[in-house]
DNA sequence: ACCTTTTATCGTAATATTGCAATATATAAA
DNA sequence: TTTATATATTGCAATATTACGATAAAAGGT
């Protein structure tokens, strides 16, 4: 099928689970970690930086917008690109809680 | 294609990606939240407890195997699947780790 | 040996994802 | 206004994922 059913789980755990599919790509996951190295925001580079197609990188660019982990503002003709710093500590507080669901008991196996 | 390119991505990288990909479908987070919640290892009663059919949840629970999260004994006619804790610890580092990339700068937007 | 229970695997249909070439769009520069 | 540059969108091919019915496999009970 490929259609998951959304609709038998909670919003929280449609919301973990979104979260960590953008997160489940190694091209989303270098873009963050480039756009953390260079400090400064940075558009069409990360073609470059990545060798992905450019296309391919504004598609994953678009997933990472989708939850909103980056903005992008119109900088003359190209886009920069940026964490959005709020949506970034709300997204990472949902992963840490979700982290820590096995830390109070002592899951010890039958 | 549907083919993710591998190859240009560091190991790091690719096991981010993995494990959060692993991670992202809503059926494995509540598969995580249920073996938390009921402290005791359980198997199949995931089916009754999620609204899957058993073979969606079989193949979950392999997804799970997969990166080691969970491993399964099997106790009579039943399979006791609970969590790997020292392989827990390492996801949680490795996710960890991955969260606070941007802790360091200021990440101002341009 | 036969039945029951539990879980895994196979096969398959529907949909999603990944990647790219081609093209569109938008802005700056000439 | 034309040209160049940067990014987005469209269309498409290849592969992956999700879900489930049917069936196999494994172990216990009768």
């Amino acid at each position: 099928m490929g259609l998951t059913k959304s609709e038998i789980f909670s919003k929280k755990q449609n919301d973990i689970a979104q979260i960590a599919k953008v997160l489940g790509h190694p091209a989303r996951i270098a873009i963050l970690e480039h756009i953390a190295k260079v400090e400064t925001c940075i558009c069409g580079d990360l073609v470059n930086e990545i060798g992905l197609a450019q296309p391919t990188i504004s598609q994953h660019l678009k997933e990472l917008k989708k939850i909103g982990i980056l903005k992008g503002n119109i900088e003359g003709t190209s886009i920069c690109y940026c964490l959005d710093e709020v949506k970034w500590e709300e997204i990472k507080d949902t992963l840490q809680q979700f982290l820590n669901i096995f830390s109070n008991q002592n899951n010890s196996c039958c």
